[in-house]
RNA sequence: GGCGCGUUGGUCAAGCGGUUAAGACACUGCCCUUUCACGGCGGUUUCAUGGGUUCGAAUCCCAUACGCGUCACCA
């Protein structure tokens, strides 16, 4: 590619900002990137007054910063083809808009939305394509000047050429053709004045210059009208690449009923950035070798556009926590706990601010877990052990290790080396297992169990040395005796 | 319904006329670990169907089925 490659993400702030965004986002960031002269151009097509609001916008600006997906020009950052909020284009619209009508092009029309919805019902009803039949393509001024006076505002429709091929070309999915008799006469400026979205994109991608249109399949269809309208304004039309969609379990469109869809819903569940952008591409895009894991620059290095895959890709919770868990495992421990502690305030566990002791215990104790964590709110599943003194026993089995003819012993003469020892860290602690299988000719099973058991009630969990190192000598001691006293 | 796109294991996927049809997640077996997890080594599971073309087809062509998208004064 020798021109210089300018993308751009146009999302319309009308809600939390979705998965499936946020991989579009990546594929554009990533063209943009790749490419010395590359360009990413974010752009709000917020043109539907209803809907869009601004939170959504910070809302989709935070996610993208959070994902490190910069963009060059755009909101906040101006840019020589600015503004970059469509209603704030409105002008520009308008000029393109005259001219379309001044050359017939494009027209009035005063047909009301009660109208054009029973002449569709009425096409569906005779199973013929629903697309517009023309009633007001050929007004005379009389017939304008009627309608205007009942008070009707009309919409401006384009004049769509009949019986043309309409081509493009699509770096996923190749040659495209459409029959423009298919598309029909549709609308480009509300009767509020608004340009519809396939109006303003047309012009916005072509004023800003934009080479490449990578954006979701769903578009695939709207393609040939806004080709239509690239030619008809004599811009230059650009390269497009429409990639897949993502699907949930079930193999529908990714929906609530899917679970988390928002970047921001994985952003609080504790997912990293890292993680996200690495999972994403990995969604319809393969690179050549049997690499899984990579980092931004590496994803940069590797991607193009030639290996992006044409099938949908559905959305596999357990491959995004398997890449996840890879990263929190590379993380600083005092990561995980801030983004763990939300969750934890919530369950109730952490009451009020923490003293920079209670921090530094409760980074300990994270470092310790960390191996077992998909995402960090999962410390929650940890929590008990470290905040609840009381134990609770989960079984009966934990509950027989407890009452084995030997642990006794073992409980009592654990106590003694551990209140025997000077410090309590994990290099002196560690010696002490062995130590009382040797003196008790026990096997490790029968110390490291009831132990296990006595202090968290649970047959399975955390690293033991790292545990007691944590929890400090004194909590150690209560825990066990308190424990053995209940199951007597 | 028209138009369009798609269909390799449960999931992500490599493959672009000749392969024992990669790899990863998940599942599972063993090892490691005196628990679990991590890690290491194995295993189960796939070319939607039917026709062609060809010496030879997951790969090319045509049907069928299924899925999805789109046909808005939403984007």
């Amino acid at each position: 590619m020798s021109e210089q490659i300018r993308v751009r993400f146009a999302p319309s702030p009308t809600g939390p900002f979705h998965i499936g965004g946020a991989r579009s986002a990546l594929f554009n960031w990533l063209l943009a990137r790749k490419y010395k002269d590359g360009k990413l151009i974010l752009r709000v097509e917020d043109t539907d007054r209803a809907r869009s609001t601004k939170e959504s916008e910070e809302n989709i600006k935070e996610a993208l910063k959070w994902l490190g997906l910069t963009w060059d020009e755009g909101i906040d950052v101006g840019g020589e083809y600015g503004p970059y909020r469509q209603t704030e284009r409105l002008h520009l619209y308008q000029e393109f808009t005259d001219k379309l009508i001044a050359e017939d092009k494009a027209y009035y029309c005063y047909c009301t939305e009660t109208e054009i919805e029973a002449e569709r019902e009425a096409l569906r009803a005779e199973n013929k394509m629903p697309i517009y039949q023309g009633h007001c393509r050929n007004l005379t001024a009389e017939q304008r000047a009627q309608y205007e006076a009942e008070g009707r505002k009309p919409v401006v429709r384009f004049r769509t050429p009949e019986n043309q091929q309409v081509m493009f070309k699509d770096l996923v999915r190749g040659q495209m053709c459409f029959e423009s008799n298919g598309i029909g006469d549709f609308v480009i400026v509300k009767a509020d004045g608004m340009p519809v979205y396939n109006y303003a994109v047309v012009l916005d991608d072509a004023l800003m210059k934009i080479s490449h249109v990578i954006r979701a399949e769903e578009h695939l269809s709207n393609t040939p009208r806004q080709v239509v309208l690239f030619e008809a304004l004599n811009l230059p039309v650009p390269i497009f690449g429409h990639i897949s969609l993502i699907l949930g379990k079930d193999h529908s469109k990714m929906s609530k009923r899917h679970g988390a869809t928002s970047v921001d819903q994985y952003r609080k569940l504790g997912y990293l950035p890292e993680a996200l952008v690495n999972f994403l591409a990995l969604l319809g895009w393969a690179p050549q070798d049997e690499k899984e894991i990579f980092s931004a620059e590496e994803l940069i290095e590797a991607f193009s556009m030639d290996r992006v895959a044409k099938n949908p890709a559905v959305f596999d919770i357990d491959k995004l926590n398997w890449i996840n868990a890879h990263y929190i495992k590379q993380a600083k421990p005092e990561k995980i706990t801030m983004l763990a502690i939300p969750h934890l305030v919530e369950k109730g566990y952490i009451k009020g601010p923490l003293t920079d002791v209670e921090m530094a215990k409760l980074v300990s104790f994270v470092a310790v877990i960390q191996d077992h964590l998909s995402f960090a709110a999962q410390v929650v599943n940890f929590a008990d052990i470290f905040f609840k003194d009381d134990v609770l026993i989960e079984s009966d089995e934990a509950r027989e290790t407890l009452l084995d003819e030997t642990t006794p012993a073992v409980i009592n003469l654990f106590k003694d080396k551990l209140k025997a020892l000077e410090v309590v860290d994990a290099k002196a602690i560690k010696p002490i297992f062995k130590v009382i299988t040797k003196e008790l000719k026990v096997g490790g099973q029968k110390v490291y169990m009831p132990l296990r058991v006595a202090l968290t009630g649970q047959m399975h969990g955390p690293d033991l040395v790292g545990l007691v190192e944590v929890l400090g000598r004194d909590k150690v001691i209560k825990r066990i005796e308190e424990t053995m006293m209940r199951v007597k």
